[in-house]
DNA sequence: CGCAAATTTGAACCAGCTCAACCGTAGTGG
DNA sequence: CCACTACGGTTGAGCTGGTTCAAATTTGCG
């Protein structure tokens, strides 16, 4: 696919780039291997299960546009959310190493996003060092992002955990240039939200009217408005080193 | 290093590859070239710290024997343990391409470790893919144990908690070897378990007294003994799928 | 309009927390 | 040998953050 006649922002590389260039300096070698395995665009509805507990891993994903939850079912139905994919994440990229999945990936909104043949994929890697370098940087990164959400259900209060959450979200949206201020169209419920958060729909409700009554954020379905993100950042006790995007000028060029 | 005089159990790259044995066909190729990243063996006393969150990343271990934690501190001296590392197992392998760590890495125990050369490991990961294969499917394995501790985490009871991280450290120290049966030695205090599974001290101490008075356990200080594994695995809904150690004589040879 | 999904609120309850104290065991130094 | 200390574990009591059950209200949508 040649890529010459769009401008950088409709290549198919564009937002892991984006995330990528927190640390890489990306040049055009590694964008153009990005963009070349993006030969196949693929559509999900909302609630489409892209993968679910038990199947066979059969491709990779890199997402366009849409938001993708990682959940886990136990028995008895208790759900956890274990991380939320967004425009420029991968999917399946290191568990594709497994025979089958131990979660199941929903599309949470319509998802654009590359299916990328997976021999392919391992070819590549195989060959181009560069490449395998900056897909393993946004592998440690989504590790990061997973230690994070162990600290915060471990050890964070219920409105720690809401703050945190809503600090995240935003961090990560304005990372691929999704999200400067102003509202947020954020299209998880509040049960998703209590289902990433490990709390019950009820309390996490009543969590986020309590930050809506001290006027940190306006809540709709479906949107989010931060009013005061220094504030939000306080009570969440937010560091965002764990994001490991340091828009450094002097890093490893790839 | 040569290791033609070693027996297979000395070979520095011995717990890696029984933990990799569960997916690949490990081939004298990549137990060499891990053997020869073993060049210098470190040992660092209980409670030294390895890593600390800040540092600059300097060096990739694997661990040869010993118990790390890897925990994250709150300005108010809340800790969450986010995993355990036991021998086989890397410490600082996708994190070292960042800049510094956001975590503590604690030695419990005494740990022998093997110190690899970062710059080393990145010129033969580039030329060795079937080396980085196998090393992704280690780190891929780990992001997999950090998913289920986030399940565990947000979704699962005390009692459940406890069951099942006592059922994950069995099931681990089985894949190398460490473990058959009977009195399990557990480098872990009741305070270190309960930072692991986002308890209290006292709760975590209560839920223990708990399953021993349903004899599915005993414990001393420093020692578990599993009575009845069956139950306990019962207790905690525990399923072994996510450490993906399937033992397929089918798989692929790296 | 009418249905379904999402949110909000109230009320009662309880799992897990904090505070406080005590016990056992293993050094350690006089 | 004993006193002292430190650490890990145990137990009681009271409290509270978060849960469950139940029901009402709002919102989105065909």
């Amino acid at each position: 696919m040649s890529v010459k006649s769009e401008t950088e922002n409709d290549r198919p590389s564009h937002h892991l780039a984006a995330k990528l260039g927190g640390f890489f300096r990306v040049g055009d070698q590694v964008a153009d291997m990005v963009d070349d395995l993006c030969r196949e665009k693929v559509t999900f509805r909302p609630r489409h299960r892209i993968v679910g507990a038990g199947d066979a891993y059969g491709s990779i994903y890199l997402i366009q546009s849409g938001w993708v939850l990682r959940a886990s079912h136990l028995q008895d139905g208790r759900r956890q959310i274990v991380n939320i994919a967004l425009a420029g994440d991968l999917l399946c990229f290191n568990a594709s190493l497994f025979k089958k999945s131990t979660f199941d990936l929903i599309a949470r909104t319509n998802v654009e996003a590359y299916r990328f043949d997976i021999p392919r994929v391992m070819d590549m890697l195989a060959s181009q060092s560069k490449l395998a370098l900056a897909l393993s940087w946004a592998n440690a990164q989504e590790e990061s992002l997973l230690a994070e959400r162990i600290v915060s259900l471990g050890r964070r209060s219920a409105c720690e955990k809401v703050a945190h959450i809503f600090c995240e979200i935003l961090e990560r949206l304005r990372i691929v240039s999704l999200y400067d201020q102003g509202p947020l169209r954020m299209p998880l419920s509040q049960e998703d939200l209590a289902d990433i958060l490990g709390m019950s729909l009820i309390h996490t409700n009543r969590t986020i009217r309590g930050l809506v009554r001290a006027k940190l954020l306006r809540y709709r379905a479906g949107e989010v408005v931060i009013l005061d993100e220094t504030a939000l950042r306080g009570v969440a006790g937010f560091e965002d080193d764990y994001l490991h995007f340091t828009r450094q000028t002097d890093g490893v060029f790839v």
